[in-house]
Order: structure tokens, then C-alpha cells, then sequence
DNA sequence: TAGCTATCGCTTTTT
DNA sequence: GCGATAGCTA
């Protein structure tokens, strides 16, 4: 049986199936079937008389987890396959802390807080503090701290570490490990635990407890990780503990799909894996079987210009396929219009559907104009990512008092539902009760309950109302010992008033809300008719709950409706599309304004778009706009450095025709499109009474100078092909205009020009982009 | 304490 | 251009 799966494999790619111990390293380029490998692998190693309770498979999405579960049941049996350990690093870890939260003195029935519960609370400690939120910005006190748990800084070990506290002291936030301190002390007191926590807390159990960490390398002989470049520090750890024994850890991954530096992910990971352990046997798979020639080397083309990398050469058998597609367009309203427009036309003359379709985008605020584009035209889609289903507030409300039932002890759900709908108990009474509780070093609902004991200052109907919510809850968890969660959270939607506060609202809005609300009970019921199915279920509410604080949009998916796919490229990431469209091209949206500053954030930058080219497996499309509303306003744009950077034989320019109709004929005086040309009306500043004819309103707004700067302080001559070599005083050679010397340089990017006074014919502006020269001198 | 209005900050990506 | 929050008033 397995045989039938190894010979579908390329030499290559059979390669690492067949070795059976020891560390491995596969080096996977995109589309080259790694997938196929990992999952032919674990069947053969089943096959071997390896047992599946040994065997752990950590991957990036559920979703991923999911198929290759899948794709193994279907080679060795469901039976087998559903013995296998397989998830993310953090479905797998929670699981694992569950069983042993008492060592780490959690209850097990401990919440996950999500990012907003978690900025959520920092926001509180800062308000206690009474710091000013403007330099405290609880956002960045979360990612500040989450970097500090990727890289198992401890609270103990931050105030051990000088160099930190000074970095932070700099940065005008010298109380930052304070903040840390009540920050990690309030999620123990209401028993949760954050994202990071997950991984942070594996590495203290396994580190602390030497029998733990035996127990659970002597369940997982062998270890396969997917991905492996987007590990961070504390994943790294976690697996060199739990692979150190038998040392049979076999790591995939692509240094050229490395996303997640920004999170924390590391990639010398994946450089150094080879110096990490004894014997590391490498291999590489470099054939890619989904794109079309044309994409392929275009991609080669992109992350050459990256210097930090592996060798590696991906190549194709298939076609040379259609050249890629390039579009420009006058605003992002008119970008969606060509790209609904396509996906029309497209599956008329092709027969497609729209599943083979797929819009990719640096930033989900861009999803806007393509929604609307794709609407007007009756393309059915579906966005991915953005505000997920579980995070909208009335979804968010009703999962907190599933989660008060679970963990009373939990703060965000109680503060959060504790007067909604109202019930009296006002904000001056939630704050005295967290002072009691902070003071006591006991949470909230356990305050409560002991109100008569405690002088609060609270009068006597304040009580009787915190007394009834105290009740309600009590109630709620009686009925989860004796009733199952779905009757349970339809109890609570009635019971707790939520459903009738939206029905009296009665606007569109609320209507959306019910509906959403529904959809949430009727998930949990399918839920739990699928947890029947499975042996050894707990309560299914926990177990609901875990799985929502867990989920990502991609993971709801069931891919049985045929629409097409919205979503950022990170979350694109290991997926395929006959045709994707990448929008946005733009510098300071992609790149983004916010990578420009150093060469690995631009090189991570480079890496994406790669990972977005990467995705198409027949006809790729890159669009950008000339103007695009950002935070409301209609704001400049040019075209993005990673257009230029792909090889033009590679490409198609659909509509050369407008402007750069003219610019193919530089001897025609510039400035009678000078209202058209973007960084030209920026850089007339001395001419700033000049009125804008029928353009935006401020073209040399503060954003747009603020954008020259972080471009052009991107490593001089290198930040794109056009201006190489190029400076003021050259002397070039023009196929045409003959020899001249550069006398003035403007503008940026593909819109760069330079100013060349001619032997024969005077001074011209030429754009670079267009203008052949070669420099002489 | 509740509900309304004004203001802010946001848009880099996610488990 | 929106959603969350602060601040004001009843």
C-alpha cells in the first residue's frame, strides 16, 4: 500500500522518506511538494512498526494539521492516523499544559486570553499605574512583552538583565518591567494564560520538572516539524528539549518563506539547524511542480536580490505559462474594478470558477475596494482573517460568559460582561471591586462572593446586584454539569438579556448581530455532535472554548462553496491558486512604510512578495494605484521597488498607454502632464501657491514628505534598478539624444528622473524607467 | 449610572 | 472611514 505512495515521489523527494532516525533537514522550495513528503513519510515510518502515539507532528495552521491528518488516514487508515499527536505548537502545548497545570499551579481548566483580552488588561494595569497612555501605548507594552516570553525573558530575568531595563528607560518607558510584573501576576490570579504563555510556560514545565520532560520525550520518538522557519526562540527550545533523547527530528522549511521574523520567528533557526545537531542529514527539494515556468523565475528573479539565504535553485518542468500580468491603475477603487473585471471575463472565456481565484493584499484594509468591486459584479468571495467571526464583540460577549462558567476566576470575561446588558453595576463599582481584589490577591468573582464580608463602601442595592450576577453565573454552571454546551449558551443568550438588548435595537446592525449569534450556537452544536464521535471527550464546553481561543478564519473554512479567496498574503501562506492577483503594489504599502528601516525588514518585505508570487500556479497579476484612500484620506502612491525588481521578460504591462504613452517620447517637454505626475507636484514645493487643479486637496501633505524619507534612506543606489550608479554630474549616453551630463535628479522609485543637458538637442528630463542610458563617465 | 457625542488612533502581517 | 473610548450631560 505504501509503496504506491513512495513510487509517486521523485528521487528527491523519496530521499529523506527513507531515512528513518536521526535529525533531517529538508530544505523545501515552494510548491515542491513537501507536504506529500512529510505525510508519505509519517505513513512509511507507521509502516516501519513505528507506533502513531509517537509520533508528533507540529505545523503552522490547524488547517494544515487537518489535511495531512487526512491525507494520512487515507494511506495507512482513519483508525491509525487518529493516533497521531498533530496540531500547532500552541493547540499541542495548551493540551499538554491542561494535563499538567497543577505542577505550574494553574488550574487546568485554565483561558486562553487572546490578544485583545490581553491589551485589554494592559490598558487597565497602565490606568492604574497612572501612566500616561500616550508613551505607554498598551499595544506596544503587548508586543513588547510578547517578545520578552518568545525569548523566555521572565519577569525575574528581565530585572535580572540591565541592558533590557536600560532599553526601556531609553525608550521613556522605565516602569515597562512593572507593568510586566502586574501584567503576568493578573493573568495567574484569573487563571489564564496568553498566546505566548502556551510556549512559555511547556518551556517551564519541561525545564523544571525533569520526570515531565522524560515523560513526554519518551512519547514522542519522533518529531516532525513543518514550517520550521517561522519558529521563534521559544518554539526552538521546546522542540530541542523533547527531540534531545532519541534525537529524531526531522525539520522542513523554506529560508525564502520566512514571514514571521516580526513575531518573533527566527531564521537562523532553520541556517543553524545543521549545527544544532550531530549527523544532520540534509535534503533538498528544489522541483516545483505548481507553477508555470514564466512564475517560477520570476520569483528566482525576486529573492536573488536577498542576501541572506540558503542555495538553493528552484526549477520547473511545466510550461513557460502566460507572462505576469501588470496593471496599473488611477485609484484602488479603480484597481478592484479591474480585478473583478478579469475574474469576469476570465471565467467566461476560460470556464473557471471562482475558486481558482484568488486576491492577495499586504494589509487587510485594502480588502474594501476589491469587496466592493467583486459585489457590483455578483462574484461571490470570501474574506480571510480581519476581525475573525470569534472576535466580533457579540460573539466576544457571549463567549465570556461561557468563559465565566469554565473559570469564574477569568477577568476580561467578567469585566467585560459584568454590566452588559446593563444591570447597575457601573464602572466606579467594577473599580472598587478590583482594588478589593488586586488588595486581597483574589479574583474579582471570588470578591464578590464574600461581598458581606468585605467594606466596600458599597451601598445596599449595589450588593443585591452584584450578588444576583454572582447567582446567575452559579446558575450557569449547574446547568453545564447537567445539560450539554448548547443548551447551555442558548440559556445564556436569553437568560443574561443579550438577545433581547439586540432585538429592541432593531437597526440592521443588531439584526447582523442576532444572526451572528445564532451562527456561533449552531457552531457549537456542531461541535458537539462531532465531540460524541470522539473518545475520551471532556466537558464539551471547554473543549469548545479551547478550540474558538485557537482558531483562525482559515481554519472554519469548508472550501465547499465556490467563491473566491480574500486574504493577506501571511495568511496565504502554503496555499495554491490557478490565478492570484497581488494589489497594492505600492511603495509604503508593499513594501511597507514600516520595513524601510533596515535591511532584514525589507529583505522579510521581499521574502512575502515572494511567498505571494509563489501562490499562483498559472497566471499571476500585480496591480497597483496611482492614488488609494488611506485612513480616509486620498493619498499619493507609486508603484512598488518589487515590480522593478522582476525581470522585464517576465512581464506583461497591460496599459502602458495613458501616461506612459507619453513617456515613451522623452522629448516632449514634461510638464504638460506635470498635474498627472505625482512626485513632481510633491517636489514643486518652493512653488506651493500653485493651486492643484482638480487633484486631491493637499499634495505636499506632511505624509507625503514623510514618505520621501524612509525610500530614499534605504541604502543608496541599491533601493531599486532605476537609479544604480546614477548621480548628478554623470556623463551618459542616450540611444537617441546621444551624450550629456546629469545636471539635476527628482522624484522616486519608478517615477525617478533626471535632468540631462545634451550635446545635441538641450536640456531633458528624462524618467529613468524609460530612458536607456549608459553611464560613460 | 446611562446614553449621547466628540475624538482618537488606526493599518503590517497572526497563534 | 471606522470602531473604541473618553468625556459630558441628564
Amino acid at each position: 500500500m505504501i509503496d504506491k505512495y513512495i513510487a509517486q515521489l521523485n528521487e528527491a523527494q523519496q530521499a529523506p522518506v527513507f531515512q528513518k532516525d536521526g535529525p533531517m533537514i529538508i530544505i523545501a522550495g515552494a510548491g515542491s511538494g513537501k507536504t506529500r513528503v512529510l505525510t508519505v513519510r509519517i505513513s512509511y515510518l507507521m509502516s516501519l512498526g513505528v507506533d502513531a502515539f509517537n509520533i508528533l507532528a507540529l505545523t503552522f495552521t490547524n488547517k494544515a494539521a487537518r489535511e495531512m491528518k487526512k491525507r494520512i488516514a487515507d494511506i495507512v487508515g482513519n483508525n491509525e492516523a487518529k493516533n497521531l499527536w498533530m496540531g500547532t505548537f500552541h493547540s499541542v502545548f495548551a493540551k499538554i499544559l491542561r494535563i499538567e497545570a497543577d505542577r505550574l499551579g494553574y488550574p487546568s481548566n485554565f483561558t486562553i486570553y487572546d490578544t485583545q483580552d490581553s491589551v485589554r488588561l494592559i490598558t487597565a494595569i497602565i490606568k492604574e499605574m497612572q501612566l500616561d497612555k500616550d508613551i505607554y501605548k498598551p499595544k506596544q507594552v503587548y508586543s513588547r512583552i510578547s517578545s520578552y516570553k518568545n525569548s523566555l525573558i521572565t519577569v525575574k530575568a528581565y530585572f535580572n538583565n540591565p541592558e533590557l531595563m536600560e532599553a526601556d528607560a531609553m525608550s521613556k518607558k522605565p516602569r515597562m518591567g512593572e507593568i510586566y510584573q502586574a501584567y503576568v501576576e493578573r493573568c495567574f490570579k484569573s487563571g489564564a494564560m496568553d498566546f505566548d504563555d502556551l510556549l512559555l510556560k511547556t518551556n517551564e514545565l519541561l525545564n523544571r520538572f525533569p520526570d515531565v520532560l522524560a515523560k513526554y520525550q519518551e512519547r514522542f520518538r519522533y518529531i516532525l516539524v513543518d514550517e520550521y522557519q517561522d519558529t521563534n526562540h521559544s518554539q526552538y527550545l521546546i522542540v530541542r528539549a523533547l527531540s534531545d533523547r532519541f534525537q529524531n527530528i526531522c525539520v522542513v522549511g523554506d529560508d525564502a518563506q520566512s514571514i514571521y521574523a516580526f513575531r518573533g520567528a527566527n531564521i537562523n533557526n532553520i541556517l543553524n539547524f545543521q549545527k544544532d545537531y550531530d549527523n544532520v542529514k540534509t535534503y533538498r527539494l528544489e522541483q516545483n511542480y505548481r507553477s508555470t515556468k514564466n512564475i517560477v523565475e520570476a520569483a528566482n528573479s525576486i529573492i536573488d536580490k536577498n542576501k541572506t539565504k540558503l542555495d538553493k535553485v528552484v526549477w520547473t518542468a511545466n510550461d513557460f505559462g502566460p507572462k505576469i500580468k501588470v496593471h496599473r491603475s488611477i485609484t484602488d477603487g479603480e484597481e478592484g474594478r479591474f480585478v473583478a473585471g478579469e475574474i469576469f471575463e476570465q471565467k467566461m472565456r476560460n470556464q473557471l470558477h471562482n475558486g481558482q481565484f484568488a486576491v492577495l493584499y499586504r494589509t487587510n484594509a485594502q480588502s474594501r475596494a476589491i469587496e466592493d468591486a467583486l459585489r457590483k459584479r455578483d462574484i461571490p468571495y470570501r474574506i480571510y482573517g480581519g476581525l475573525s467571526f470569534y472576535q466580533r464583540k457579540e460573539i466576544k460577549d457571549v463567549l465570556s460568559y461561557l468563559r465565566l462558567v469554565i473559570n469564574p476566576k477569568d477577568e476580561e470575561a467578567l469585566v467585560r460582561v459584568i454590566n452588559y446588558p446593563a444591570r447597575g453595576i457601573g464602572d466606579s463599582t467594577v473599580e472598587k471591586l478590583t482594588v478589593a481584589a488586586n488588595h486581597y490577591k483574589r479574583s474579582i468573582f471570588e470578591v464578590m462572593e464574600h461581598i458581606d464580608k468585605i467594606d466596600l463602601k458599597l451601598n445596599s442595592g449595589t450588593k443585591q446586584k452584584l450578588n444576583d450576577f454572582v447567582m446567575m453565573i452559579k446558575s450557569f454552571q449547574v446547568i453545564n454539569e447537567n445539560q450539554d454546551a448548547f443548551y447551555l449558551a442558548e440559556h445564556i443568550t436569553k437568560k443574561t438579556g443579550l438577545v433581547q438588548e439586540l432585538k429592541k435595537d432593531g437597526t440592521p446592525e443588531g439584526i447582523a448581530r442576532l444572526e451572528n449569534i445564532e451562527e456561533l450556537l449552531n457552531g457549537i452544536k456542531d461541535f458537539i455532535e462531532g465531540q460524541k464521535e470522539v473518545d475520551g471527550a471532556r466537558g464539551a464546553l471547554s473543549e469548545f472554548l479551547e478550540d474558538v481561543a485557537l482558531a483562525t478564519d482559515l481554519d472554519k473554512d469548508t472550501g465547499d462553496d465556490d467563491r473566491v479567496a480574500l486574504m493577506t498574503i501571511h495568511l496565504a501562506k502554503g496555499l495554491e491558486f490557478p490565478y492570484v492577483f497581488i494589489v497594492g503594489l505600492e511603495e509604503d504599502l508593499f513594501p511597507s512604510a514600516m520595513s524601510l528601516n533596515t535591511r532584514s525588514e525589507l529583505e522579510e518585505e521581499r521574502r512575502l512578495f515572494y511567498v505571494a508570487l509563489t501562490r499562483a500556479e498559472h497566471q499571476a497579476y500585480l496591480t497597483y494605484a496611482q492614488s488609494r484612500y488611506r485612513w480616509g484620506k486620498l493619498t499619493d502612491a507609486e508603484p512598488s521597488r518589487f515590480i522593478e525588481e522582476i525581470d522585464d521578460r517576465y512581464l506583461d504591462y497591460i496599459n502602458p498607454v495613458a501616461d506612459s504613452g507619453y513617456r515613451y517620447k522623452p522629448s516632449i517637454d514634461l510638464d504638460i502632464f506635470g498635474d498627472i505626475d505625482k512626485s513632481k507636484l510633491r517636489l514643486s514645493k518652493p512653488l506651493a501657491g500653485t493651486p492643484p487643479k482638480s487633484m486631491e486637496p493637499e499634495p505636499v501633505s506632511s505624509l507625503n514628505i514623510r514618505k520621501l524619507k524612509p525610500v530614499s534612506g534605504v541604502a543608496p543606489g541599491k533601493a531599486n534598478l532605476f537609479d544604480s550608479n546614477l548621480s548628478v554630474g554623470n556623463i551618459v549616453m542616450h540611444e537617441r539624444f546621444g551624450k550629456g551630463q546629469i545636471i539635476n535628479m527628482e522624484g522616486v522609485g519608478a517615477d525617478k528622473k533626471a535632468e540631462i543637458k545634451f550635446e545635441v538637442g538641450g536640456i531633458k528630463k528624462l524618467l529613468l524607467k524609460f530612458a536607456k542610458l549608459e553611464v560613460i563617465g
